[in-house]
DNA sequence: AGGAAAACCTGAATTTTATCATAATTTTGT
DNA sequence: ACAAAATTATGATAAAATTCAGGTTTTCCT
């Protein structure tokens, strides 16, 4: 955890704009970048360990974010992924719970961490952002609801296909459609919840069947409505 | 859904010193009984319907409930339960999406719809009823994290053990120790994420190994320790 | 009470998925 | 740059779980 000397401020945080804190006051701004602390993390670093307790919350000033739990067998079971204005941590502060996974990050990244006191202030003193608060926990919880029901009753291939749009929708496609995302395959099997070589295996059916291209662990999608069709999803 | 005539005062309701409302004050418990609808369900009927909006929550004042989705297949999967003091419907309300469950009764069942504009006044009045709804969802969202990696890693007898485990801590044991609440063997499987098939098989071997006894749709728990062994649970 | 429907149970066959072994390739550290 | 380590890949095998088919029992309805 090096820290580098160019913190930025919250009020010219592009990160911001996208987050929780974008409505703030111009006073709030100021209040939250004075209680802020802004740390640097390469590549693969864990921010905080399952089961620790917080203080605050960690809120993605750039980088990418993996938040996994660790299984009976040792396997990781990668819960959800934060980009540049997510926070992440904020479930155990409100529960008063040990965390319930730990979170690395993908790829090099900076995180502020925003004490819990700063947090309840906003969260006592400006509706609005109480109301995102509760916003955001609701809306994760219908996700987490959908994915148990996916896990409980889809076939290894179509998870795989649907956590494909998934890392799609998260992280976004370049100009040459491939996900900006760069992930193992184990990665990627602790996602869908399968064996390594699973993903692998069925990774390579895609590219066969002319759904997608693979080149190391950049993945390009080449026809998204049919991958819709084999992840076979809902709605 | 019928309507009987004594609909109980939230000040004397059993469930409400269990729940959320706990803590009101006499104005805000009389507040929030002038403004509530008290309504009685039969066995299996249905609540409300995913996909549907709500415009409240309801808080079962009797009975139990299941919540659940329909997969792709139309098989339903149960998401979690909910009895006597809980409150539902308040994710689709919070989030101001679409119900992403359905919820039935389990058995004849008692529950009291809260508009909106009740609940959100008490979110912006009362920070405690507030804090109380944060530390809810995030709770919720932990719980739902763990359901996640132990569908994704743990096999179907695993599962089972702990699904048994988990209607024992939810519903609790009388005093014959048999799990407080009747489910049919094809629900079980779809709290498991299994095949009814499975689950039959799988009671049973649990039954030749003396750990639960089975009469009907009553379980008992012979051997907690060893099935909690046989789960395969962290901590 | 009696018949229909639903739920429960069991075995066999099949499918899905994981595991193991081994090799090729890529990445990493010095 | 090179050796070691990690990752990716593929085949063979084994295990897990589902599906199908057939019964039996229980519950529900009038």
């Amino acid at each position: 955890m090096k820290k580098r000397p160019e913190s930025p401020h919250c009020e010219t945080c592009g990160a911001r704009h996208k987050s929780i804190f974008c409505t703030l006051s111009p006073d709030e701004v100021n209040d939250l970048d004075a209680s802020k602390n802004c740390n640097f993390y390469d590549k693969g670093q864990v921010i905080f360990h399952e089961g620790n307790r917080v203080n605050g919350i960690y809120c993605v000033s750039k980088g990418k974010i993996k938040l996994f739990q660790i299984g009976n067998e040792g396997k990781e079971q990668i819960i959800r992924f934060a980009k540049e204005g997510d926070i992440i941590g904020y479930r155990a502060l409100l529960s008063e719970e040990p965390l319930s996974a730990s979170a690395a990050t993908l790829e090099e990244s900076a995180l502020c961490f925003v004490p819990k006191s700063q947090i309840m202030k906003m969260i006592a003193e400006n509706p609005n952002f109480n109301f995102k608060m509760l916003k955001m926990l609701s809306h994760e919880l219908g996700e987490a609801a959908r994915i148990i029901t996916e896990l409980a009753q889809k076939p290894v291939r179509e998870r795989l296909a649907e956590t494909l749009l998934i890392l799609k929708n998260t992280f976004e496609l370049d100009e040459k459609q491939v996900i900006q995302v760069k992930l193992s395959r184990e990665e990627i099997a602790n996602i869908v919840g399968t064996a390594t070589e699973s993903v692998i295996r069925l990774l390579s059916d895609f590219k066969k069947e002319k759904l997608i291209e693979v080149e190391g662990r950049n993945i390009k999608l080449l026809n998204i409505p049919e991958l819709t069709r084999v992840a076979n999803v809902f709605e």
